[in-house]
DNA sequence: CTGAAATGTGAGATTTACTCGTGTTTGCGT
DNA sequence: ACGCAAACACGAGTAAATCTCACATTTCAG
């Protein structure tokens, strides 16, 4: 049900591995998920249908193991980020202006891959489960930023956990949706102004 | 592709069309959107599977009218709420606790079929452009009661817009995703002052 | 070289969304 | 009351997709 079957062992079928992954994430990309189907994936990846079922134990596993790859760059660039924050000790709004403009870029990388994995994608319990997990790690690390910034309020937590779901959507919806009438870049200035005046007590 | 194949005419077919879609609310509830078939929801709605696709052209038609009746009940009360506002024009607190806490009723009320429209469902094109449009309606109302307040900033639509996200992502979280260690309300609590802080220049 | 484990294969079993020809009920003009 | 056309209901059957399994081929340690 989620995840690998089986861990490759050779070169051979490391091989192989990358081949129908690359080529699912072609696909879905092209026809998105519902639009894509197994065989297919397993025709442009070069190998037989057998061989896409012994690593990947249904459709649903090709998704699961390209978000593991997204959340997980994702993740090492934020790492990144608030590394660099706790070295150089900016102040709320450079803090606030770096985190948002490389999640924007996060989102600006490959689009693709971002909506099919929040919007084209049924998000099944194992995926949730995954999402979660980074919102969370990323909570952790924004609450750190508000202790040290001496903002974190009565909950640091709980304040945290709501900035990061805010921007996500916030980021998320000006990046892959721009509505009518309003450019990305205004929208992302008035995100980073709103975070900052609801910081700044 | 698109919504209902055909309208009933007579009473009797009204209440197929009813008895299908609520054994279809059912089924998506009990076990998710990809794993009931049209067939098991033929099934307990008590009617053969080719009356099903008399009046709905597939699956999706299922979900996109569930989707329907439920956006057409949360755009009427938060109709109605935002009619009081306009009457009886409190001030910022008040106005952001009465929004916050509705928009909480309206997820506690049926967390199922909340559940089932933002995270279990493959988000087609359809179903988005709904969402969009009762976002864009909520942006709107949204954006009045900032200018009533003197609180709409250089870019009304842009700060409106972005709020609607932010406590939309917020509350869906708070309510449906419970957080280890944090309860709702405390979260909700935290909504309302990060919201009002936010505003409050 | 050899045998066992790892890897690769693809026909087909199974499931599922959806169609279509046919039968049944309802409303209505006469 | 009668008949008839339109609306409604039916369910076996079709096409297409997911996933299995029995068997073939490759790799590699001893």
């Amino acid at each position: 049900m989620t995840g690998i079957r089986k861990k490759p062992r050779q070169q051979r079928s490391r091989a192989t591995w990358d081949a129908i992954l690359e080529a699912a994430a072609q696909l879905f990309g092209e026809r998105g998920y519902t639009g894509t189907t197994t065989n297919k994936v397993a025709e442009r990846a070069g190998v037989s249908i057998g061989s896409l079922y012994q690593y990947f134990p249904n459709k649903e596993a090709l998704l699961l193991a390209l978000s593991e790859q997204h959340m997980e760059h994702s993740g090492t660039v934020l790492h990144a980020v608030f590394e660099r924050l706790e070295r150089e000790h900016p102040g709320l709004e450079e803090t606030v202006a770096r985190l948002v403009d490389t999640t924007v870029e996060l989102h600006r990388h490959n689009p693709n891959m971002h909506r099919l994995l929040f919007e084209q994608t049924p998000r099944s319990p194992a995926l949730m489960a995954r999402f979660q997990r980074l919102e969370s790690l990323m909570a952790a690390a924004v609450g750190a930023q508000l202790r040290r910034l001496g903002i974190a309020g009565p909950r640091p937590e709980a304040r945290a956990l709501l900035l990061v779901q805010s921007l996500e959507a916030q980021i998320h919806g000006a990046v892959l949706s721009p509505p009518g009438g309003i450019d990305t870049d205004t929208l992302v200035t008035e995100i980073k102004a709103l975070c900052v005046a609801s910081l700044a007590s």
